[in-house]
DNA sequence: CTGAATCCTTTATGATACTG
DNA sequence: CAGTATCATAAAGGATTCAG
């Protein structure tokens, strides 16, 4: 209970102090709309702009190129442009990116225990 | 990497036929912009509404309320009135709410070995 | 004290057309 | 193919006021 405590403790300071939270950060990275969806296509493969495109029902371009762009900002994914005509760019899964992978799963363990059984998701 | 593989193509699956994301759902129920402090606040004791409000910095009333009515609707808060005046309402974190513990804790772990480490938050 | 109601501003996202 | 630019709309969030 005191190891619990002083951690609570300290999570407030950060809070507080700093407004700087940890996990705020964290899920400034992975949160957006469609990071995770994104993630977890590029993790299993190498995949291009409009491969990804068409495989996630539903998303712009717009949308897809601002998403990738904040993950390669955070260097999650890597952007690799082919000098080809015509264009061709190979989006892949950095270190960091697969250290998010436990994460990731985490969620999807949860989200299958308790979130769909209580709402529904069109 | 068998398991990986059909772990893979049931995700992708989900996603795109029924688009209800096991992660995404996870997302909608925790990431909220200020449910993470939400959470660590009431998991540690027992909050007021006037006592968050004071302790979160910058919080609105109006999204104090929304927040606490999403994470109360997703059964990871309870919010217990008081017929008293002046009126009085406690939040309590329930047992799905614990069980957010682990996943929280690994958020906040992966923020500071990776986010705080390559960004800046003011 | 704990909100709800209203109005207003900002941000996020969509649709469409265009380009190297 | 892989975007960018532009215009338009929707959603999120803030400020203020009111009420039981």
């Amino acid at each position: 209970m005191k190891n619990k405590s002083e951690d609570y403790q300290k999570m407030i300071k950060t809070y507080l102090e700093h407004n700087s939270c940890p996990v705020a950060a964290t899920m400034s990275v992975i949160g957006g709309k469609w990071k995770s969806i994104i993630l977890y296509l590029i993790s299993h493969d190498v995949k291009r702009f409009g491969e990804m495109h068409r495989m996630i029902d539903g998303i712009s371009k717009k949308m897809l190129t601002s998403q990738l762009r904040e993950l390669e900002a955070d260097k999650i994914i890597h952007r690799k442009v082919f000098p080809v005509v015509p264009p061709k760019v190979e989006y892949t899964i950095t270190e960091r990116g697969l250290s998010l992978r436990p994460l990731i799963i985490a969620m999807r363990e949860w989200g299958l225990e308790n979130v769909l059984k209580i709402r529904h998701y069109t």
